[in-house]
DNA sequence: AATCTATCCAACCGCTTTTAA
DNA sequence: GTTAAAAGCGGTTGGATAGAT
C-alpha cells in the first residue's frame, strides 16, 4: 500500500507547535474528545495533519504527563524492562506512569545508553563491553537478553543471594527449561533460579502451550492509559501460570498487577523498586565478573557456567501469554 | 565576543498492525 | 476475503541550547 505520508500534503505545518495550535487541540480535545485523528485537525481549525496532532497530544498534551527528569527508580525500571523487551519503548513506557515512549525512548539514547557504556556494559546485550563475541553464547533473540546478572561467576561461584535484588523473589512454577536433566523446583526465589538458570534455555514457546495446554482462558484486558501494556499481560498471565501450577509468578510481578496496571498506584511500585535498584546491580554484577575475569575462558559465555550451552531466554510473545 | 561542538528532545518519516467498510 | 484508512510504533532528523575553545 503505497502511501503518501500526510505531512506531504500541502498547506500542512510542520515543525515545533505554538502555544496557539496547543491550546487549539487542548480545547478541541477537552470539548470533543479526539474521536477519529484525521479529522481532529480540521475540526480543531488547525492546519496539521491528524498524525501530528495525535503526536503532540500523546507526547506533550495529555494531561497525565509525568513531566521532569527521570527518577533512579525510574531510571532502573527502564534498564531492566529493556533488558527483558528490547527497544519496545511502548511496552516500557507502559509501565512507568506518566512517560511516553517517545521520552523514554530519547532518555534511552541520550542518558542510559551512555550511563551503561561507562560502567562497561553494551546497551544493546547488556552483556559487558569487552568481551570478546561468544558465538555459541549469545542471546538467540538479538537484543532481547535475560533475566541473568552479566557476570562472569561461574556455576560453583554464584553471586552471594544476599547481593540478588530479587532474592525472596518467586519465579513462576514450570516454566519450561530445555537443555535441563531436571525440571526446576517448583518455587524458586531469584538466587536459587539463578543458579538454575545458568546453562538453562528457556522456551517461551513451549510455556505458551503449557498455558494453552491447561486451557486457561484468556486474561482479560486491564483498561490502561496506554494502548497496550506486555507486562499487564504477563501479569495476567503470571495469574494464569499460578492458577495451573500453583506458582507465586514472575520476579517483577511481586509487586502486583495492579501496581503496574493502574497509573495510579506509582507509590506502590515506586516504593517495592526501592529495593529493586537495577543500576547498582549491574554495577555489583559487573564489578564481579570483572573480578573474577581470570575465570574465564575464551569463548565461554558470560552467562553460562557451561560453554557449550547456549543461554536462551526467549520472550518474544510475552505478551501473548496464554 | 564569536565560533565550534556536544547534547537533548520534539517532531517527522516510513513501516507495520489493526480496524472498518 | 479484500482493501483502504487509521492508529501505533521505532528509528531518525533537525533545531535549540549549553558548554568549551
Amino acid at each position: 500500500m503505497a502511501k503518501q505520508s500526510c505531512c506531504h500534503k500541502k498547506k500542512l505545518r510542520r515543525g515545533l507547535w505554538s502555544p496557539e495550535e496547543d491550546e487549539k487541540l487542548m480545547n478541541h480535545i477537552a470539548k470533543y474528545g479526539h474521536g477519529c485523528w484525521s479529522s481532529v485537525p480540521k475540526l480543531a481549525g488547525l492546519e496539521r495533519c491528524g498524525k501530528s496532532c495525535r503526536l503532540r497530544w500523546i507526547n506533550y498534551l495529555r494531561p497525565d504527563l509525568k513531566r521532569g527528569t527521570f527518577s533512579q527508580e525510574e531510571e532502573d525500571l527502564i534498564i531492566h524492562l529493556h533488558s527483558l523487551l528490547g527497544n519496545k519503548w511502548s511496552q516500557i513506557a507502559a509501565q512507568l506512569p506518566g512517560r511516553t515512549d517517545n521520552e523514554v525512548k530519547n532518555f534511552w539514547n541520550s542518558y542510559i545508553k551512555k550511563r551503561l557504556r561507562e560502567r562497561g556494559i553494551d546497551p544493546a546485550t547488556h552483556q559487558p563491553l569487552a568481551e570478546p563475541a561468544a558465538a555459541p553464547c549469545r542471546a538467540v533473540f538479538g537484543d532481547v537478553v535475560d533475566l541473568i546478572p552479566p557476570t562472569t561467576t561461574p556455576l560453583q561461584a554464584p553471586l552471594a543471594a544476599d547481593s540478588m535484588p530479587l532474592d525472596g523473589v518467586k519465579l513462576p512454577l514450570d516454566w519450561p527449561v530445555a537443555g535441563t536433566a531436571a525440571p526446576p523446583p517448583s518455587s524458586l526465589s531469584r538466587s536459587s533460579c539463578y543458579h538454575q538458570l545458568q546453562g538453562a534455555c528457556f522456551d517461551m514457546d513451549a510455556l505458551q502451550q503449557h498455558c494453552a495446554a491447561a486451557a486457561v482462558p484468556a486474561a482479560p484486558v486491564v483498561p490502561s492509559a496506554s494502548s497496550s501494556s506486555t507486562l499487564t499481560s504477563m501479569a495476567e498471565a503470571e495469574h494464569c501460570n499460578a492458577s495451573v501450577a500453583g506458582a507465586d509468578g514472575l520476579p517483577w510481578l511481586e509487586l502486583g498487577p495492579n501496581a503496574v496496571a493502574d497509573a495510579g498506584h506509582v507509590d506502590s511500585y515506586a516504593g517495592a523498586l526501592d529495593e529493586l535498584r537495577w543500576s547498582e546491580y549491574f554495577d555489583a554484577a559487573f564489578q564481579a565478573a570483572a573480578s573474577q575475569q581470570g575465570a574465564l575462558q575464551a569463548g565461554q559465555c558470560v552467562y553460562s557456567g557451561k560453554d557449550d550451552v547456549a543461554v536462551h531466554f526467549d520472550v518474544h510473545g510475552l505478551s501473548n501469554w496464554c
